[in-house]
DNA sequence: TAAAAAAGTTAGCTATGACTAACAAGATAA
DNA sequence: TTATCTTGTTAGTCATAGCTAACTTTTTTA
């Protein structure tokens, strides 16, 4: 009888809802995740949430009362900080040897992450030299299913005259990443905030010789650390 | 209106049963290919196939008519060989990146077979120089969808005293192969045929300064070019 | 604190892709 | 040529995973 998590007979379907709502407990820290705040996130009503929530209550995977918030058991986050490791290092994969730009790597790693072969995914972290982070800037969790946060601030909760680093960006959206790249910016550029127009918070920055005027919404996505 | 297929709307299980048809097709050529056949090669039941088939003779990628043989259409082809051309290259990252064995890649690349992105196995053909065989000798379909068979004989046609070299095996049966690495056979070995025995078929040969004697089973699976 | 809104649940439906059991058509053999 | 076997088809069931519509519980607000 081992400790091993078995990660094998879990559909598509019930590791993505185990992925979608450890990252949902993780972003809003500490505030209860509901069973519509999940379906919204995952784009299904929430009757199908509601289904399959049971489903995974009764594979305990996952905890809740009737009526009340959702949680993950310790077996329950282990496997979505294992799909999370999946996602990551293919997406490191795509990106540094696959000639994948930044807003390309996402989708297709959504489904590379599904792929079953613990060798795969060890071989695969091997083959890069164990890489650290993804190509958005966030940590690959390591083979011992360690899961580290990157200390971090938004762009948006800077004040003019702030300087800070880059360190990795949303990569929910396709259109937010082109227009990350576009406007030139990638990890570890160094920012700084010029001037933040009260009028609609937008924000003037500065960074390689570019100035550029960018929204509250697209500072929202930018994860910074500050510097001076 | 462009002449492209597109790969994007076919389910896993779609891919599976155009790409078993195919194989059956050319192993069998010109034999007529029967509901119950690919029912037993898919291991699944006849009425799983008799069902699948009316949902691809709907979509144009299979004919055949009540109670008759099975066949594919040119798009139902052009889909299996791509198919195939991914489950190739992919066995061959496995095999010359990820450490790999003989073995071991089929089963992933089952898996693997089934991401939908161009341009994933566009740049994984590129990032390998463009590999003309798999890793059990098989020739890999190029971008342009042709699709060539590998000359070859059986070893168990040759006769006593023919000298011939190993060029493909069946990567059907993960024991088999397993079997063919431990006695040291490998792609290009050069393989005498010293004696066959009349009671039982079996084959004594001798490679690498190896002598083993093998059955007419594992002989049929060994495929070779003779060479005197 | 009662009404309204939001959140969660349930019932019943759909599609996909398996299955078994019963049946029909075609091929083979006596 | 008729009986038998093989092959193919159909009907009906199940599991998974979606959906809508109706309902219940909880929370918020007036
Ligand atoms: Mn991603
Ligand atoms: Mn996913
Ligand atoms: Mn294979
Ligand atoms: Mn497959």
């Amino acid at each position: 009888m081992t400790n091993k998590i078995n990660l094998n007979n879990l559909t598509k379907s019930e590791e993505d809802y185990l992925k979608a709502l450890f990252q949902l407990l993780i972003e809003d820290d500490s505030v209860k995740v509901g069973n519509n705040q999940l379906a919204e996130y995952l784009k299904v009503s929430p009757a199908s949430t509601n289904n399959m929530i049971k489903k995974l209550k009764a594979k305990d995977y996952v905890i809740s009362e009737k009526y009340g918030k959702l949680d993950l058991t310790e077996e329950g986050k282990a496997i979505a900080v294992r799909l999370i490791r999946k996602h990551r290092l293919w997406e490191t994969f795509l990106y540094n040897y696959l000639n994948f730009t930044w807003d390309e790597v996402h989708d297709v790693a959504e489904q590379l992450e599904h792929i079953k072969s613990q060798k795969l995914i060890d071989e695969l972290d091997r083959f890069m030299d164990f890489p650290k982070n993804d190509p958005h800037g966030e940590i690959i969790p390591n083979a011992d299913g360690e899961y580290f946060i990157l200390p971090r601030i938004t762009l948006s909760s800077l004040s003019e005259g702030d300087v800070c680093q880059l360190v990795a960006v949303d990569d929910g959206s396709v259109n937010f990443l082109k227009y990350v790249s576009k406007i030139g910016l990638v990890l570890s550029s160094e920012i700084k905030i010029l001037e933040i127009r009260e009028f609609d918070k937008s924000i003037r920055i500065q960074f390689d010789n570019t100035v550029e005027t960018v929204t509250r919404k697209f500072a929202d996505n930018v994860f910074v650390k500050k510097v001076v």
